[in-house]
DNA sequence: CAGATATTGTTGCCTAGGCTACAATAGGCA
DNA sequence: TGCCTATTGTAGCCTAGGCAACAATATCTG
């Protein structure tokens, strides 16, 4: 498996995430919200008065983007910002009741667009590739966390004139 | 398998390109050069000399994306624009020297950061896992392609058994 | 040929994420 | 108690993608 090929894993596997990701987020339009939105709903929903940092921590993303993903949805009246009695930096989250509303239709959503594109898996393929693709992503949680110090040292000679980036 | 379970592959394979995209970013953040533009490298590299269109094409992506993506890449001297003879509204896209001379380093950490992750799996699991990937992919596309009209009711998806590639 | 239609690239306005710096506030410790 | 450090959320500046509208060209059709 050449990486100029196109059926390269690595090609195959972002491309997968794209697709997953464009298929819903139009399916889930007529509902009002985007697809990180729904993310954002779907952690609320399970641990409502997370407090920002929280749920960055729980989107793996970074505060200041949680942050502005709550603006957005505080104007659009998903979420409720509410100060924290003990301390007062941190606001706890809350969804609205339209919000909470839509959640199972969401959910709904969700679950049919992932089973429509395993359809034509077997169960057996289906179990072993949640399975495989488990095991990689655990394999990568390590690299993440380990990678910050220098596992793969680059001594690249920039290309003069690059932008930073 | 329950949605609200943690190991929900939904969840699981998002987790899968988010980590390798941010894994990948970090290590090739050495060379200049974000993922998205390496990206655009490996595709001029492959193809010399195509127009924004067919760039965006190859990328999926927007074309006005595209047009901003070579924007930048301009500015950092990594690409030239170059108007075409026969039709003077496409700009035929060339490498610079510099960027034609990064390009295979980019290649080797592409693929040490797949092999990386792909690591806790043996050579029949990769196999596996890649050729799962590669059917789902179709299948996506395919969905990709029929969801387009109605944004409110969601088509049926097509059952296909796709030969893996 | 002229007029309608299609394509190409750009721009404006949106979501979304990353990194850095910063003010407000908490908490630890001398 | 008072200082120093850590944490929390925010704002600024960047990359990146999507959609819609638009001018300049090309192309197709009557």
């Amino acid at each position: 498996m050449s990486p100029d090929d196109d059926g390269y894993i690595g090609y195959v596997l972002s491309d997968v995430a794209r697709l997953i990701r464009t298929v819903f987020d139009r399916r889930v339009r007529s509902l009002g919200l985007t697809r990180a939105q729904w993310l954002v709903l779907s952690r609320l929903y399970r641990r409502p008065g997370a407090s920002q940092t929280e749920l960055a921590d729980m989107l793996e993303v970074d505060r200041a983007s949680a942050g502005r993903m709550i603006d957005r949805m505080e104007k659009g009246h998903w979420v409720e910002r509410r100060g924290d009695a003990g301390d007062r930096r941190v606001k706890r989250l809350y969804l609205t009741q339209e919000a909470r509303r839509v959640h199972a239709r969401m959910w709904a959503i969700a679950e049919r667009t992932v089973d429509d594109a395993l359809a034509p898996l077997s169960p057996l393929e289906r179990a072993r590739f949640t399975g495989l693709a488990a095991r990689v992503k655990e394999q990568l949680q390590s690299m993440a966390g380990a990678d910050g110090a220098g596992t793969t040292e680059v001594p690249a000679p920039r290309p003069s004139r690059a932008a930073a980036s």
